[in-house]
DNA sequence: TTTGTTATTGCAACTCAGTTGCAATAAATT
DNA sequence: AATTTATTGCAACTGAGTTGCAATAACAAA
């Protein structure tokens, strides 16, 4: 289905994506806008922005849901099988989509589909 | 700290994963062991089992804690950031750690530290 | 093999991100 | 403006995983 109206909470939603350059957790985003919409609403308007297309989600190694904007307006129509992987600060938890393709070869006798690759480590600012 | 002990309980569990050359969510070994052992103590035997490099844990695509021995005997010392994809039948479900290494190109001013890599697609029995 | 030390376990209650049913509300369409 | 139905608020729920504490059982020492 997806976003079908353009609603007060659904604007006031992607304006904190459009703030940013990394990547948001739900519940980072629950918390924001506390005081603008229910914690219900911001998880049901993120499955209707990922199923448009209009944002992506995967885990952190926290285990919390992280979204994103698609930076090109769209889902990667991944020909070869690239993959963008994320990044997440083990120090400061700051967590961004990398602009970059890493190759997955193909694996023998399994048909993969879909990849999640994230990259866990310290952030330029947070490298000592 | 890790195993101290070779209870009757960390054997069971450990006897789990030398029936099984895939890996187990803790979910499962919960349910396979509900008649021999509490569910706490299920997640408190997985913990200690990783932090003696027994075993490793990563995340499926439903968010559950999965766990596979590590087949080598110990954790791999990667030298060059290889790291090991496990890979989830979008289909049937069966989880496993894949026996290859796939490389990991250095990120500009991002110090990379560890990865995890999930593969999701059908396995060779999915495969229509 | 008995005793002492303390790691391990069972239990029950808890945590907390995320979900759900339903009635009320507000976009979009006519 | 009236109508349709997607969207929202609310409050209760779900379910994997955690925790405090008292009881138990490995293991070491004697």
């Amino acid at each position: 289905m997806g976003i079908i109206r353009k609603t007060k909470s659904v604007k006031a939603l992607l304006n904190e994506f459009e703030q940013t350059e990394t990547a948001i957790s739900a519940l980072e985003l629950v918390e924001r806008l506390r005081y603008q919409m229910n914690k219900s609403t911001v998880y049901r308007i993120l499955e209707r922005l990922e199923d448009d297309g209009i944002v992506h989600s995967f885990t952190g190694r926290d285990g919390l849901t992280w979204y994103a904007l698609y930076q090109d307006g769209g889902p990667l129509n991944a020909q070869h099988l690239n993959t963008h992987p994320h990044f997440q600060c083990r120090e400061c938890g700051k967590t961004q989509c990398l602009p970059i393709n890493i190759p997955i070869p193909e694996v023998e006798k399994h048909n993969v589909e879909s990849v999640s690759l994230l990259l866990v480590g310290k952030c330029e600012d947070c490298v000592s």
